[in-house]
RNA sequence: GCGAAAGUGGCGGAAUUGGCAGACGCACCAGACUUAGGAUCUGGCGGGGAAACCCAUGGGGGUUCGAAUCCCCCCUUUCGCACCA
């Protein structure tokens, strides 16, 4: 996979390092089969391998591993970090678990009700003691920050701002009617639209929701109903559908008050409302709210208007519908049956309300948000330890910082049986409270492997590092990154998880970046018969088998040349066989003229053998030959810097190519062999990002001494790759009668004149007035007539 | 349902700003060289038509001297979001 994500030519843009690549995903069991130092280390040595051969620009020096012991202790240190500063915390919830990782995940690692990894196997819902990490205390500022993020694709800042989900409302509470129990004597709610209060009906609780147990203990009959609901939602859940739950509730008997009104409202317990969205409480207005509709209609409850269309104060004309069709969702519109607040706009009774309830102590403005703190706990062997302790008499302690890191224990017995593997190892988990000194637990999850990744770069600027993570001046003189190239599908796992990362390194005092990337480049998949390859999924491409047959060359180039990066690319084997025809045509054509072209002794630093060839003393097949070698180094060097779209690099190469083949075979005519030393030379240096083993070997067949590596890039003259003369299409009427062929600089009269003096173009004229003739110079000449 | 991106030959894709639609490659056809060709080289290759020419960038309108490109409506595909109160 390295080798193929070489070849879609991206790992060699990136200047500082490789990706945590190579995570054993395919299930626990091969996961945790080895050390992860093991596993990685020999991902390692085989990218060396690789990448020797290939080797550009690595820095083998500043190698990082996330499983290395170093990795593990800053990994902890910032878990303390954030433990010290109340953003990690420790609570038991209903957790997602993949039932083939054997593991937990978070919310972002969920796609479709399925694991992210497994996207066959729905997600089931556990309950356990989890730890968190606070990344809603972080909410406002990734979405705010993301207005700046203007060179990331719209995608990804779309896909983050949903998945943060800002939501502005109102907390309102509720007074229970009647004896109250634990849970407390009130049910607040969150409302988009607290100006519909008056039309509130009902409250709905969640099945999980505290009160409901209370008013269970009051009312035996109520559990089995309740246990009914909280499994259709959670079944709804794991299919991954809430949307299309069948609505359903049940009247509790209870009363709650709407402090507005004064009015008793019924409280229902229902399966579509979700306890980890807001309160996990509704007040139901079904006049105006389409799901609070929907389920009044089939409960029979009450619909009470308190919203009609603006009218502008004045009275419906006549036969204009009064009451509006309902529901009735639109907020630019007027109030009524609302006490004091009739004829206010919706906007204007919003602001007004909640500033009301705050006042009268029963409520306030707020904002909610979608995200939800990241659980990282992992019932697996691969991960960072978490660095806590569970002491009998003290409670939950955290390991000092002295004590880090708290390494994984080398052998463990691994099997895919239920909790984590860490569990299994007495030595590991016995440990001694670091407070009293006695008989304490170890925690047993791992982190999520996220962890590594979210500040993995900022350890590259400072690898061998022991007394921190990296040193500020360091980061502070690398970051932000200029460009940061990965999938899309890590839009709301990687890219936001690094973000809150560099956002809370900041606020230690780190770095001074608040962002950790300037650029994102987001490249396609490979897709094959309609299956995309990845790491997690599998090989839909066989690179080895690419490779074995048409050499790396071969397989890279096509990868390249098939689609622009940021596509999704179609992978086609007989496209791979076209490329490979194409490199065995270079290394042919080289074969047979690399005589004319050994420059000993030539200073490879010169951006090119014979710069100074005048164009004027060249046959005008030479002359033709070196422009269009003129043209391609622009061509090529323009797609680096621009748009990577190397698709089109790789045409201009063959372009090259073929008039190459096309001047051989009109005998080399007046080509001086300077001229074609230097077109060779230039196209072996273009094709060197390509088609690096080719490359390499042709430049040694030119008999050029030093590495390829160390040579300038070609450069191009602008003049040189001037057409002298350029054919212009002339158009009648906008459709195409004509070509002619004038200088390249001529007069805009001449060109005119010849345009009109066009056989064809007469033939069109006849018997038509000329209205006019539009010229875009060294474009096309259009005539208009009539 | 909401939002975004895309739709161009038999196929992958070019056309950076409104200016020759189909670069480059695959597949296919023909020729050359050959004992042979699944090698190589050369040529052809959107559709209709004998030709002149006409038609063609998902469909329909519009703006413009000129539209694959800009605007409006519709269709299809892909991706993201979706009882989020």
């Amino acid at each position: 996979l390295a080798r193929y994500k070489w070849m879609r030519g991206f790992n060699v843009l990136h200047p500082m390092g490789w990706d945590a690549f190579g995570l054993p995903a395919e299930n626990a069991a091969i996961a945790n089969k080895r050390h992860p130092r093991e596993w990685t280390q020999q991902n390692i040595t085989a990218m060396k391998k690789t990448h020797r051969r290939f080797a550009f620009s690595y820095d083998w020096d500043r190698e990082v591993s996330t499983c290395e012991p170093e990795y593990y202790r800053w990994n902890q240190w910032f878990f303390l970090k954030m433990l010290e500063r109340g953003l990690a915390y420790r609570k038991r919830a209903l957790v997602n678990w993949c039932p083939k990782c054997a593991t937990v995940l978070a919310n972002e690692q969920v796609v479709k009700g399925c694991c992210w990894r497994h996207e066959d196997t729905p997600v089931e819902q556990r309950e356990l003691e989890q730890w968190f990490l606070r990344i809603t205390s972080y909410a406002e500022e990734l979405l705010r920050d993301l207005e700046q993020l203007e060179h990331w694709p719209e995608k990804v800042r779309t896909m983050q701002r949903n998945w943060i989900g800002r939501s502005e409302g109102a907390l309102v509470d509720f007074e229970l009617e009647g004896q109250a129990g634990p849970a407390g004597s009130k049910i607040t709610v969150f409302t988009t639209r607290i100006d519909t209060i008056y039309g509130a009906t009902s409250i709905q609780l969640a099945p999980e929701h505290p009160l409901v147990a209370d008013f269970v203990a009051q009312d035996r009959g109520l559990g089995a109903k309740v246990e009914e609901l909280l499994g259709e939602q959670r079944k709804a859940r794991e299919v991954g559908d809430v949307g299309a739950i069948e609505k359903h509730g049940i009247d509790t008997g209870r009363l709650a008050i709407n402090p507005f009104n004064g009015e008793r409202l019924p409280i229902w317990v229902a399966n579509y409302i979700l306890m980890d969205y807001g309160t996990g409480a509704i007040m139901s207005v079904p006049a105006h709210d389409d799901r609070d509709y929907e389920f009044a209609k089939k409960y029979g409850l009450e619909i009470r208007v308190v919203i009609l269309p603006r009218r502008e104060q004045e009275p419906p004309a006549a036969g204009e519908e009064e009451e509006p069709v309902l529901p009735f969702t639109a907020t630019d519109s007027l109030l009524i049956n609302s006490g004091p607040f009739n004829g206010l706009s919706c906007a204007e009774a919003i602001q007004k309300m909640a500033r009301y309830a705050e006042e009268h102590g029963f409520g306030k403005a707020t904002v909610t948000y979608r995200l939800k703190d990241w659980g990282i706990s992992r019932q697996r062997y691969w991960g960072t330890p978490i660095p806590m302790l569970y002491c009998e008499k003290c409670g939950i302690v955290p390991v000092p910082e002295k004590d880090l890191p708290v390494l994984l224990p080398e052998n463990v017995e691994i099997t895919l049986a239920g909790g984590s593997p860490l569990g299994r190892v007495s030595e590991f988990v016995h440990a001694k409270c670091v407070k009293c000194g006695g008989r304490a637990r170890r925690e047993t999850d791992t982190m999520d492997t996220f962890v590594d990744s979210s500040w993995y770069f900022y350890r590259y600027t400072d690898a061998r590092n022991d007394r921190e993570p990296f040193s500020s001046r360091e980061a502070n003189y690398w970051f932000p990154i200029d460009q940061y190239i990965g999938g899309v599908e890590h839009a709301i796992l990687h890219l936001i998880y690094s973000r809150f990362w560099t956002k809370f390194m900041r606020d230690l005092g780190m770095i001074k970046n608040s962002e950790p990337v300037v650029r994102l480049f987001t490249q396609g998949m490979v897709i094959k018969d309609g299956a995309k390859m990845s790491k997690s999924l599998g090989n839909a491409v066989t690179p080895d088998e690419m490779v074995a047959r048409y050499g790396a060359d071969s397989a890279r180039m096509y990868s390249l040349f098939a689609a622009p990066p940021d596509r999704d690319l179609d992978w086609q084997d007989a496209g791979v066989e076209g490329i490979y025809r194409f490199l065995g045509r270079v290394y042919r054509f080289v074969s047979r003229h690399a005589a004319v072209a050994r420059p000993v002794g030539a200073d490879i630093r010169r951006s090119s053998v014979e710069p100074q060839l005048a164009a004027s003393q060249l046959s005008p097949q030479a002359r033709a030959l070196q422009r269009k070698l003129h043209q391609t180094i622009k061509r090529v060097s323009t797609d680096f810097q621009g748009r990577w779209h190397f698709n089109t690099s790789i045409a201009a190469i063959m372009e090259l190519v073929n008039q190459l083949y096309a001047t051989e075979e009109q005998k080399g005519d007046g080509v001086p062999d300077a001229l074609l030393a230097e077109v060779q030379r230039d196209l072996v240096l273009l094709m060197a990002p390509f088609a690096p083993y080719l490359a390499h070997e042709l430049w040694e067949m030119l008999g050029e001494r030093e590495n390829l590596l160390h040579a300038a890039w070609p450069q191009y003259d602008p003049a040189l790759a001037k057409e002298e003369e350029i054919e212009i299409p002339v158009q009648v009427n906008g459709k195409l009668r004509s070509r002619i062929i004038v200088p390249a600089d001529a007069p805009e009269e001449d060109v005119r004149q010849r345009a009109l003096a066009e056989d064809k173009v007469q033939q069109f004229l006849a018997g038509k007035s000329l209205v006019k003739v539009i010229i875009v110079p060294g474009k096309l000449v259009n005539i208009v007539v009539r």
